[in-house]
DNA sequence: CTGAAAGCGCTAACAG
DNA sequence: CTGTTAGCGCTTTCAG
């Protein structure tokens, strides 16, 4: 059905090895012999064939996207991200999505990694002797192991920012509502909010790890109310979104009796009442970078593993609007 | 490097052929030979490679998913069934993102359409004669070409229950905001819920279109005040969220000066005070059929296009909750 | 029930 | 600058 290069090359009248120069080192060639196989195969509405070429090169032109979930918008995001950024590249974008379980993801990198020339890999949830045992074209996100190339999101200006700002409303009493415990970013943003916090002299408290989730965040209020602490953050906008709004069932006003900062800046939060502070999170570009990132390892520069971090910056939004009030809440 | 089928033929003892039948028509060997086959392959841990195999067959094993927007949670939703029943199917998804723009999709059906076994086309911008003159195996998901396979989601039960439940409540003048002019879902939405408020002698305003998002529901406010209508349908639920909000900020009290009902059943619509009243969409549903449906139409049943109606459902929640005033709004 | 052999469409040395 | 010639790894007649 499709034209074939013989095809092509028949119709320009040279041999095949020159019609595939033509596209792939014209510069080999004389002009006026590009021009000729670029028309011939114009002409016969020539496609080239991507599985021949992959199995001549042994490259397979797509690269495949593991996340734990396209339908959370941080996912989304960054898919789309990738997606746009892959396409430029030429590079097809497979996506696997492993519904956050550890086995799908094993079984799902299994399958891919040898029908793709590498895999983006997205908050693995994975344990790190299996990461480094993959071996393979593989590129982190969301994940840092020293020996595997990663692109990580880091939260150090946001979280330094947020508690910076709490501090400057006059807050001095901080909770922090962990996501799951398991998570890298979790750790991080513990650790760096552990870090400002005793840097201003803020008291924290370290509230139970809560399904990064609006009901999640429901969860927490009780929690944040119990601490008594005069402001909260959250692992991410979902969380804070549960806690505010349950909160406010509560009778506990946002941001009068205490003030929420979440993370992530997910579409959501700006839409709320009151719209969420929040730490934002580029995801887009975590997305377009990590398939720059895996082009470059493909192109076979060794050296040192990439590891670029980006940079995050707290969005000032009504859920703090207010200075801490003198009393404490409820 | 990777083990291939023959190697794992030599290890068995046996010929290429007799290894390829071994997995791919078992049936046609004998039952000690398969098995002496498949342990062989597991011991080099063979992994086929599909690169040759679709150069052999001239099957890819592969579908592509186009999608105007990724980071659109009704897309994403959609997205993240497709390929799970992709998944299942020993089918790999591809997936690319056309960003609303006709161009660009139809950029990407010509550069995936060859490599690739078929393309799932959810929401096209693209003109209906472009459609058909695709000619190829392609499955339409919420657009109705006769000449095509395709998903669509039936709007016309959850419409009938949104407009009898607001007749229910009191309601006797009605608003609907539509979405893009251009959109199929909107002109059948406008459509089912015209027969509807005439069916049961309510009024009904048509709002100009709007786009699609939390800003075309602000947007949209004004004109809903205008009108007089004590209850809107909107395009959306995005739509609808946008709406809410302004209107409550204009001092328009929602549900108790007018009802608000959207479309999709998004998260957001849970989640924001009061929650939407909507009519669920499962565009979840309609990313699993619709590879069911691909995986039909690459098996060579001709006949027919496949045609899959979806139903939709109302899901009644606080933005409507109270009957209608006697006096009219603002 | 199993093997031999001919490609699928393209690339990549190797020769001119 | 261009043509010849082998394959890449797998499937698939065609013969046993």
């Amino acid at each position: 059905m499709a034209a074939t290069l013989g095809a092509v090359a028949k119709q320009a009248g040279v041999s095949v090895s020159t019609a595939s120069r033509a596209f792939n080192e014209p510069g080999r060639l004389s002009p006026s012999t590009v021009e000729r196989v670029v028309a011939a195969a114009r002409e016969l509405g020539y496609q080239p064939n991507h599985a021949a070429r992959a199995l001549a090169t042994g490259r397979r032109g797509s690269i495949a996207l593991v996340v734990p979930d396209v339908a959370n918008p941080v996912f989304a995001s960054f898919v789309k991200a990738a997606q746009a950024q892959g396409w430029q590249q030429r590079q097809a974008v497979l996506l696997a999505d492993t519904d956050e379980s550890p086995e799908l993801e094993r079984r799902l990198i299994a399958r891919l990694l040898p029908q793709v020339d590498g895999i983006v890999l997205c908050s693995s949830r994975l344990e790190l002797e299996e990461l480094v045992s993959l071996d393979a074209r593989i590129v982190l996100v969301n994940r840092e192991v020293p020996q595997l190339p990663s692109v990580l999101v880091d939260a150090s200006t946001g979280m330094r920012q947020a508690v910076e700002h709490l501090h400057a409303l006059g807050h001095r009493s901080l909770a922090y509502v962990q996501g799951s415990a398991l998570s890298w970013s979790n750790s991080e943003r513990l650790r760096l909010i552990t870090e400002n916090a005793e840097r201003l002299g803020v008291a924290l408290e370290i509230l139970h790890p809560q399904a990064p989730t609006y009901d999640g965040g429901i969860a927490a209020a009780a929690n944040i109310r119990a601490c008594g602490a005069t402001a909260v953050v959250t692992y991410n906008d979902l969380v804070a979104l549960g806690a505010v709004a349950q909160l406010t069932a509560m009778g506990i006003a946002v941001p009068g009796d205490v003030s929420v900062i979440g993370v992530d800046d997910i579409a959501m939060a700006s839409m709320s009442v009151p719209p969420i502070t929040t730490i934002a999170v580029p995801m887009d570009r975590a997305g377009r970078v990590s398939i720059e990132v895996m082009q470059r390892l493909l192109g076979g520069h060794e050296g040192e593993p990439a590891l670029v971090r980006l940079e995050t910056q707290l969005k000032v939004r009504g859920s703090t609007a207010e200075p801490v009030r003198k009393g404490t809440p409820a």
